[in-house]
DNA sequence: TCAATTTAGTGGTATATGCCACTAAATATA
DNA sequence: TATATTTAGTGGCATATACCACTAAATTGA
């Protein structure tokens, strides 16, 4: 038997997590194809239409996502007139994201086909498991990980003997 | 209390998974950042030292990526003097990844840079969990897993009442 | 009140990643 | 063997995502 792992992702888990995103951003995206969105897209979609009016800026660091990248990332929503941004009265640096009336519409829709996968997905996994994937991923996604990973200890500390 | 989820995470776990591989991808590119390699890049070298003189095919299929998108991930890496391309002997067709010595001495030298990330992730989360974790990542990206997928029963199918 | 700092967003550039069309080479088949 | 099919890789194009530099607006503080 030759045990030998064959990928660094057997230790890596930012290997690992990557790899799966991957893998299952994949086979979302197959059922997703029809709508003729991506799975990004639809999330995105889904995530605004949940957000009511939020900014760019509470968006992107809800999506725990780079400002300008969610800027660019909506461009092509925008362009094909699922999203756009309406600028805030009070604050004029601010600008909300909304989804338009076609928007909402093409969200709905493809709910069905996410459905779908979802379906698929709870079912090859099985739902307890999938259920606590979800949360252990979003238990790193907290900016209280983040802060407890950039706090703890990385094995260069000089041992306390004293 | 308002127990009203946030974002679509709670519910896709495609979702959680892309928002957790930004977050983690972060973490660890923070960390490896001296290196001047991305994370993505010193995973890509690990895995070349590690699938020693395989193919792009090969290596694509183990990292569940499109070939085209790994040709064009190497290009840096390549560029950089990390790594090269060698054609295969008896299969015209075939080009073989390897290390160039530089990119053999970057990649041992940024291991001590990662193994610095992977001491804070594992603090930050617990061993157990990590292992716990990746195991269930490393089930999805397997091929038998995206089959089940595929197969499973989606919900749209007429209910075998008779 | 006015200057210094912080915050929101944009545009440019680079990497990460996928699809498609295409070439070349190997393999299968008639 | 000649042709059809499959396989490996490349290049172009599009989206996803990050960083940096910059502008404009709001906030802080002297």
């Amino acid at each position: 038997m030759d045990d030998t792992p064959k990928g660094i992702w057997d230790f890596c888990t930012n290997s690992a997590l990557k790899r799966a995103s991957r893998q299952l951003g994949q086979l979302y995206e197959d059922v997703l194809a029809p709508s003729g969105l991506r799975g990004t897209q639809y999330s995105l979609l889904s995530q605004i239409a949940h957000s009511k009016n939020a900014s760019l800026r509470t968006l992107a660091d809800l999506l725990v996502m780079d400002l300008s990248a969610l800027g660019h990332t909506l461009k092509p929503l925008i362009r094909d007139g699922y999203v756009e941004l309406v600028p805030d009265a009070s604050d004029r640096r601010v600008k909300r994201v909304q989804l338009t009336p076609f928007g909402v519409k093409k969200q709905q829709e493809t709910t069905d086909l996410w459905r779908k996968a979802q379906a698929r997905f709870e079912n090859a996994l099985g739902k307890q498991e999938a259920e606590a994937l979800r949360r252990a991923l979003n238990g790193i996604s907290e900016a209280a990980f983040a802060e407890a990973f950039t706090r703890a200890p990385d094995g260069s500390e000089p041992g306390a003997t004293g």
